[in-house]
DNA sequence: GCCGCTCCTTGACGGGCGTCAAGCCGAAGG
DNA sequence: CCTTCGGCTTGACGCCCGTCAAGGAGCGGC
């Protein structure tokens, strides 16, 4: 119960809330919580009512469906800074997806029913709140339109540029820091493990090395190239 | 310009505008406009700013992204009853996909400038707003579920399932009527035309016969069977 | 140290789907 | 009536990726 200074400062800066009014923040975040979830926490289940939505302070968030024969497709994966289940929002029939900790971390969690409340009185935040739907609604097309037109190689690579602190002007090459297991990484891209793993062997003939969690891109230009389309 | 009363009927059975006050509809559809337009008719072009989001009046809609080798990767197709690009308020880059007239029809364009406007004064059309943007959103996480777990005549299957009126109880077969060109299905379930006509050619064997643009399913239990994971 | 574990990698193999190519069928038009 | 054309179907073939299986590599516990 009850959000902290420290807390505070970095809920302000999600894209969510950015450019708010410092007392509509405040009254935002009275009734939201900040939780300390362990691995493997459970945040909601798929089919559960909508009780809140959620921010990232740290840490990583699955989004996945469970299949009839019990595997999971992951349908996102949100980590610190992002905010996820405002899509939620206007489900009467409940989270479309199930959510889990991937990695430990804490999540700041917002009752919608207190938050429609703010967004009858505080037009700036449906403005907000639109657009930060809108970040993710592009997130899941992105996905798809990848999905359906890469081979697994390709998006591996798209992934590690993804993930690419944006390049000084001038940087040729870039290190990535795998933020979660590979396995998870596979099922996000929509393939199998031992594809994953001959993915990255491929994408060494493109300048890509891997060791333990770090990645290396020598040429991003070359690896760009590839991606687009071969 | 204007909307006339024939199709006001109409557009107030749109889930987006259901339940909304009379008088608040009126001002609504103040602004926008009804569109009359042919087969391939372009409707937005992905990257332009966002002007409209749009209801399907008739015919039918696809949304599709455009990749650097000039094949298209369809996101979704829309036909009557439905609204899209309401997502894409909120999105200062402009629209993230491209839309256009699959089947000649007609569309109401609702201008997003009058309609935040309107969206500050009627907390009700909130509401509403994020419902049918949920039900948009649900639509895209389905199809990266199946995208990623059926196989092309599962798939197929899946998606004469979602077209069957709903089965008056006790029906065992229903018939179908294919929306639009086979090739377009196709590629909206994310395989190429002769994989899609093999398909249809499987699903024989489980009770589907299409002629035309017709198909009969004959045992609904039997198909819902295959698509669920064999 | 050694064990047990989990995560990852690599190999062999088979099947599903994309590609190329040919042929069929219905619609439109002379 | 015949011709043409576009949409659809069917066949042959190859590749990508999923599956099954067998090792490594790192790591915590005793």
């Amino acid at each position: 119960m009850g959000v902290g200074g420290a807390d505070l400062e970095t809920i302000g800066q999600f894209p969510l809330f950015q450019g708010l009014a410092p007392d509509a923040l405040h009254s935002l975040v009275r009734g939201a919580e900040v939780r300390d979830c362990a691995k493997r926490t459970v945040i909601f289940e798929q089919g559960e009512p909508v009780t809140h939505f959620f921010g990232v302070l740290s840490g990583w968030v699955k989004l996945f469906r469970l299949r009839p024969d019990g595997s999971e497709v992951i349908i996102e994966v949100f980590g610190p800074g992002e905010s996820f289940a405002e899509g939620a929002i206007g489900m009467p029939e409940g989270y479309p997806v199930s959510g889990e900790m991937v990695e430990a971390g804490r999540l700041l969690a917002v009752p919608v029913a207190d938050y429609v409340e703010r967004l009858r009185e505080e037009p700036e935040l449906v403005v907000r709140t639109f657009a930060s739907l809108a970040v993710n609604l592009k997130r899941l097309v992105s996905r798809i339109e990848t999905g359906s037109s890469l081979n697994s190689s390709q998006r591996v690579g798209a992934f590690l540029l993804n993930f690419c602190p944006p390049p000084r002007p001038g940087a040729t090459a870039a290190d990535v820091r795998l933020p979660y297991d590979k396995k998870l990484i596979a099922n996000r891209l929509g393939m199998k493990p031992e594809t994953f793993s001959r993915a990255l062997a491929n994408l060494r003939k493109h300048g890509v090395t891997v060791r333990g969690g770090n990645a290396h891109i020598a040429d991003l230009v070359h690896l760009r190239r590839h991606v687009l389309s071969e």
